[in-house]
DNA sequence: AAGCGTATCAACCGCGACCGT
DNA sequence: CACGGTCGCGGTTGATACGCT
């Protein structure tokens, strides 16, 4: 309900953060781990409020973030996800681990909307065509959505099944000296920069295994749905079939970008349908 | 070089979901 | 069940970069 009341509280900062602030977040992580952000901004000093703390851990900070353009791939990966899901970009980042939903969602906006709406004007304009798909949108949300429940259902039945670790769990190793800058003492790393700070956690990212990092930025319930999405894809489930389908297309033909019409691959999950 | 329009992306806002009491 | 606190998501905004005239 409502928002934290940190937000409404004076004397909160606001805009771009320096690499002071990222700093002592990260420090607070590394020492901490990710979650309970309502403590964060009291024990590390930081004039933030939880949300813009949680925000800057999961959109910038966080390790295993890819940045700079999309690949082709990934942008196939999108377009097709985003037929599928609609505009849930965690549920669609939680197939590409190295993007946050964030980014996800503002390269949808600002590129490929335009790129496929300009794609769409050059073929028909079949209106009724597109109600269909409206509503196939509709239909697959709701069974994706029963999907998940199932899923999340199965996970918390499943006893012998390996717990994530908790959010940004850092491992101290991340900031011993010969993962840091030169200038670094006594575990006391100096970060002029953002770029410094993201040099120090791809010594962490190399030393955790894989698991930890597709977890790493969430611990609620609603960031289960994102391990369980992540963490499957490693037993090859539920992503094969998604690669299957994005490997079947770069080496061949175009399909159509519909719904109803969508042609999927023979192992898609039949819950979906 | 200056002015303007557009693109990009980090950050904010508001809301709903979840959870503990 | 009701309520309040917290978290996460999706939409939107605003600052900056970039390109064009």
């Amino acid at each position: 309900m409502g928002r934290p009341p940190c937000c409404d509280k004076g004397g909160v900062k606001k805009g771009p953060w320096t690499p002071e602030e990222d700093l002592m977040l990260v420090s607070y992580i590394q020492e901490h781990g990710a979650g309970n952000w309502r403590a964060v901004p009291s024990n590390t000093g930081l004039m933030r409020c939880s949300k813009s703390c949680r925000l800057r851990w999961t959109n910038y900070l966080r390790p295993g973030i890819k940045r700079g353009s999309f690949t082709e791939q990934e942008e196939k990966l999108i377009i097709h996800l985003q037929a599928l899901l609609g505009n849930r970009w965690a549920a669609i980042a939680s197939y590409l681990p190295e993007r946050t939903d964030n980014d996800i969602k503002n390269y949808w906006n600002t590129r490929l909307k335009k790129k496929l709406t300009k794609a769409q004007d050059g073929t028909e304009r079949g209106s009724n065509h597109h109600r269909s798909m409206i509503k196939g949108q509709w239909e697959r949300r709701l069974q994706t959505d029963i999907h998940t429940a199932k899923q999340a259902l199965r996970d918390a039945l499943s006893l012998d099944e390996e717990k994530p670790l908790p959010n940004g769990d850092l491992h101290p190793i991340l900031f011993k000296p010969n993962h840091a800058p030169s200038s670094s003492t006594n575990n006391v790393v100096y970060a002029s920069s953002t770029e410094n700070i993201s040099r120090l956690l791809q010594g962490w990212m190399r030393s955790k295994p894989d698991k930890t990092r597709a977890c790493s930025d969430s611990g609620s319930s609603q960031g289960s749905v994102r391990c369980e999405s992540v963490s499957s894809r490693e037993e090859g489930k539920p992503l094969s079939w998604l690669e299957t389908w994005l490997f079947e297309e770069s080496t061949g033909q175009d399909q159509e970008m519909t719904l109803d019409g969508l042609q999927l691959p023979l192992d898609y999950p039949t819950e979906f349908l």
